[in-house]
DNA sequence: CTACGTGATGTCAGACCCTGTCATCGGCGT
DNA sequence: ACGCCGATGACAGGGTCTGACATCACGTAG
């Protein structure tokens, strides 16, 4: 044990979510924050670049899935598959671990245009995530924006169903579903 | 004449993008500008919500064009094809009314993340805007947010090039390429 | 066993963002 | 002339975020 009780960044985030949840996010101060987890302002800023971002912490660890899933991709799968599919993958690893945490944080962040905001700053990593990947693999770069743009598109629509109807399909199967009504829809 | 000098607004959105081009947002205080337009900061206040919706001012009117350009479109038109020409048409009044603007302000944009959160954010009005048109056409809800979504996830590409590339086409003509791109990428 | 380095935290000062409130001033209608 | 109205100025103050320096327990070298 260390002079400090352990997990400071996560009952930093967890005093954030129930106080947000509370009060609301305007009306909570980052010294609110800090003092539900026994800390101080000053080093709440030192584990997030700002009030936001306490929000936003395991992102990193989708964006690390997308890469891989791009990466290891067969090297004959059409650009829109592999990137269908790495979303696919992305959307079991929710479905898997943040069933129940998802919709107590989304219902804070649809509640704010800052929070959203910062979601969608989130979301554009990931196309430039997946964009690089397909580069990497030789296609176009014009092409691969365009097509990591989309599937990111399609992600959002399915994971907004996800967080709003908790009785919804498991974030997979929507996903799947949504990139066949893409298809179906550009077809026509 | 009035008491004051005519156009506030303007010349505090003139003020900003000049400073922000030569000293970079964050160097630049939002007194600054105020006092390049001759105001002050409490002015700069009760024009613009905050500092960064100082770029930002001009965004109504492309949303009320695509709104209008979904009500306008035939009825039996796909929902594709409608959010499709509606987003021409916003890329076509880009072409003629902004295409000394755009660059200028987008280099600024770019180079901060907050200022490309609040774009991301505008864009996702554009995607409320054509979904909601959408319903009222009778497309099933679901449908209506996936076409949008991808509409608008497209137009983001072939701005991107227009903005990147001074020498690139018009942006109706990238539009038009990309939703071509992309139905063959999904063909596949 | 003592001394020193290290890393997470605390303390303090300060710039900047943004808002509420009240005062000012010129134009306009009566 | 009078008073209303709308845009602006002046001022105070809370909240966000950063820089600089101090503190304290733990590990480790000596």
């Amino acid at each position: 044990m260390g002079r400090w009780e352990p997990n400071a960044r996560g009952r930093l985030e967890e005093a954030a979510l129930e106080l947000f949840a509370e009060h609301g996010y305007d009306q909570t101060t980052v010294a609110q924050i800090a003092d539900r987890a026994g800390l101080t302002e000053r080093t709440f800023y030192r584990h997030f670049a700002d009030k936001r971002e306490v929000l936003f912490g395991g992102g990193t660890v989708l964006e690390e899935a997308l890469a891989a899933a791009v990466r290891e991709a067969p090297a004959e799968a059409a650009p829109y598959d592999v990137v269908a599919e790495a979303l696919v993958r992305a959307a079991s690893f929710l479905d898997e671990q943040r069933r129940d945490h998802a919709p107590r944080r989304q219902a804070v962040i649809e509640a704010h245009a800052e929070l959203r905001e910062r979601e969608l700053g989130k979301m554009a990593a990931w196309v430039s995530t997946l964009a690089d990947g397909l580069r990497e693999r030789g296609v176009e770069p014009r092409l691969a924006d365009l097509i990591a743009e989309t599937g990111v598109a399609v992600f959002r629509t399915a994971f907004a169903t996800w967080v709003t109807d908790t009785r919804a399909q498991d974030l997979r199967s929507l996903l799947r579903e949504a990139f066949a009504d893409l298809r179906a829809a550009t077809a026509g």
